[in-house]
DNA sequence: CGATTTTTTGAATCATATCAACGTACGTGG
DNA sequence: CCACGTACGTTGATATGATTCAAAAAATCG
């Protein structure tokens, strides 16, 4: 039984077995608790990591002490630092385990040899990013036209189960506004008109 | 002579005779006009431009007939509907020539070919799209914790001719404020203190 | 169960948007 | 090449929406 990772690169190019086996033995399965650490600001990314179960946050952190969270991530998605990851420079996000989760982690070293020895690995590597860039692009669209009201609408809609893993404040914080602000626009919402 | 195209191309990767040959085949020059547009919004978005000359923008508009402008640019950059050309559906961006501009152009069947026959261009393009999500992601983060004040500096910092080459309602638009806010932001940073 | 964190609510403040008017630069046709 | 018209930039007054600060209510954790 190939693990889940295995099974989405498979999603998106037919891998041969012989590729499979050279993916296996590059990857390390690891658990991680809840608030606990994956990368910390400061500290150099040194593999990316693919969510098996669980839920992640990267989050930079201001002068004033605010968090912005710029990514959650849930079951079949990367997190990582991709900046730190491929140059080495020092991470400027920090990424935390919300829930109790299983990755499957990549070293740079392995993630090169993989591009450079496994073609399918290099076209699944450039759709990932893609799509990453693609999902960024509009989410990034969204933010000066939309109201706040009509941007968590829009969240909600595309992950409807977020409110029951993430609490509140993280939500605001992803959203870019104040915790207050967020449970002013729930009431709107709530009692339409 | 190679065009600036293959020379930009190899600054990142080392291309063989044969691999230039092949991508000069499946490549298209094109020259823009002022004004004139390179891609409208409910079109699809057939190729991609690299910028040998001059400036481009691409930018949405809004229900109220704002325009935010997603990317301005000049030589020795892509611009494109990316998800549009991936994925054949409608360009929801505008893409405008500011100045008289030279495109280098390359359609969907031309880029997956490269991709396929080319293992250096594929190597290239996880490249250019590696480095457009990083950028992106960093000017996303900039929003929510940087005074407009901050985003205009940083700009000019990073594109110091920009000013010079396009008015100052594209600036506005770019940074998701009314012309308005720019000019009293252009002139609190004029007189500091 | 008590302690701590999160969410809600209210009031005051601040920044940007909006609306409007004016001056200036620009390019376009005569 | 000039003059006119249109677009662009500036400035002021007002409105709007989010932030901030403060405190109470609710939920969560050990």
């Amino acid at each position: 039984m190939n693990s889940t990772y295995i099974q989405h690169i498979n999603t998106k190019v037919k891998l041969t077995e012989a590729e499979v086996d050279l993916i296996q033995k590059h990857i390390v399965h690891k658990k991680i608790r809840k608030k606990h650490y994956f990368l910390q600001e400061g500290d150099v990314c040194k593999y990316t990591a693919f969510v098996e179960k669980g839920l992640l946050r990267s989050y930079t952190l201001h002068n004033n002490g605010n968090e912005h969270i710029v990514q959650f991530a849930m079951e079949g998605w990367f997190i990582a630092d991709l900046y730190s990851f491929l140059s080495g420079e020092p991470a400027v996000y920090n990424i935390e385990a919300i829930e109790d989760s299983e990755l499957v982690l990549m070293s740079k070293a392995a993630n090169d040899l993989l591009l450079q020895q496994c073609p399918n690995y290099q076209t699944f590597m450039l759709q990932v990013i893609t799509n990453a860039y693609i999902a960024l692009q509009k989410r990034f669209n969204a933010i000066p036209h939309l109201t706040v009201d009509e941007r968590y609408q829009n969240l909600l809609q595309q992950y409807p189960t977020l409110p029951k893993r993430v609490p509140q404040r993280m939500i605001a914080a992803y959203l870019g506004i104040t915790p207050e602000t967020l449970s002013r626009v729930r009431k709107r919402l709530q009692q339409p008109k």
